[in-house]
DNA sequence: CAAAATTAGTTACATCAGTAACTATCCAGA
DNA sequence: TCTGGATAGTTACTGATGTAACTAATTTTG
């Protein structure tokens, strides 16, 4: 009621890195409840199992680069993934320190049904949008993923 | 080497969400690394500093409203403001469950910093994609705002 | 070819976050 | 006015996360 606003200059709300932010969090929120519901995943696994089903045998150094997630997050995703049998580990014999991850069928199962609950809900985001719009945001995705921007 | 992919039908790398976390996560990161080495704040610190940066005096409640922060983050972020001195509370007499919250001149001043920085990095972003990129990417943020979209 | 540096991956420790349980206060209705 | 329910906020407990230290294997280099 005091209405009593300060520092009018600043308008948290206008700012590009915050609303993309908040959009981001509600569109990832939303399938992260898919995939902790369905499967009891968290989003470190899912980024796992994606990449596996995605691109197949890989090393945790790859899925590391590829998801840019911490090591530590991807050893500790492998370890609770091949608990659930989604996942094998086989020592590459040409240099054992690395490990060959691949999904099982269970794996390639939970991923296929999965990625096909990512395909509708970008289905969803984009019909929401409107063509014009799902566009126009691609286009500034494009742009965002070619910045050198800042340091 | 062996190139062998699978399910090529789900290329992570298409899908909107995916494309909108990644660019979120990234720009958030570079603001973020700002407030943690200069003032050693984190996430939940800065966005209740900013809410009452720009809102003036608030509740608990609010800042979780505003900022859509769980409210035992909210709870911890004011303790640690306060320890800082960079924020006071006092008691709503009308309603003894309530606390106002007020930043103080050194949080003020801490905040005004803050949001400068911001700025510049708003400025930057929107430089570095281009007039006309940067106004795709508010439509297309206006719209994900408006979205009623999924459940 | 042996020592040093590098790399893949795991683990210990400290911090952070969310759920649920808790305290204190207020409000609504019998 | 007293009892039940709602609300503001804190805290205990448990799980998640990052940093740094660690093991083991490989490569580099002198």
């Amino acid at each position: 009621m005091t209405g009593r606003k300060q520092d009018k200059a600043f308008e948290l709300e206008g700012f590009i890195p915050f609303r993309l932010n908040q959009a981001a969090e509600r569109v990832s929120l939303d399938f992260a409840k898919l995939y902790r519901k369905a499967y009891g995943m968290t989003r470190p696994q899912w980024r796992t199992l994606a990449n596996l089903g995605q691109h197949g045998r890989l090393t945790a150094r790859q899925i590391c680069d590829l998801s840019m997630q911490h090591k530590t997050k991807v050893s500790r995703a492998v370890a609770d993934l091949e608990e659930r049998k989604w996942l094998k580990r086989s020592t590459n014999p040409q240099d054992r320190r690395e490990e060959w991850l691949e999904l099982t069928s269970g794996g390639r199962a939970v991923f296929s049904e999965l990625s096909r609950l990512g395909r509708e809900q970008d289905r969803k985001l984009r019909a929401a949008l409107g063509a014009q719009n799902a566009t126009a945001l691609e286009t500034a995705l494009t742009a965002l993923e070619n910045l050198t921007y800042g340091d």
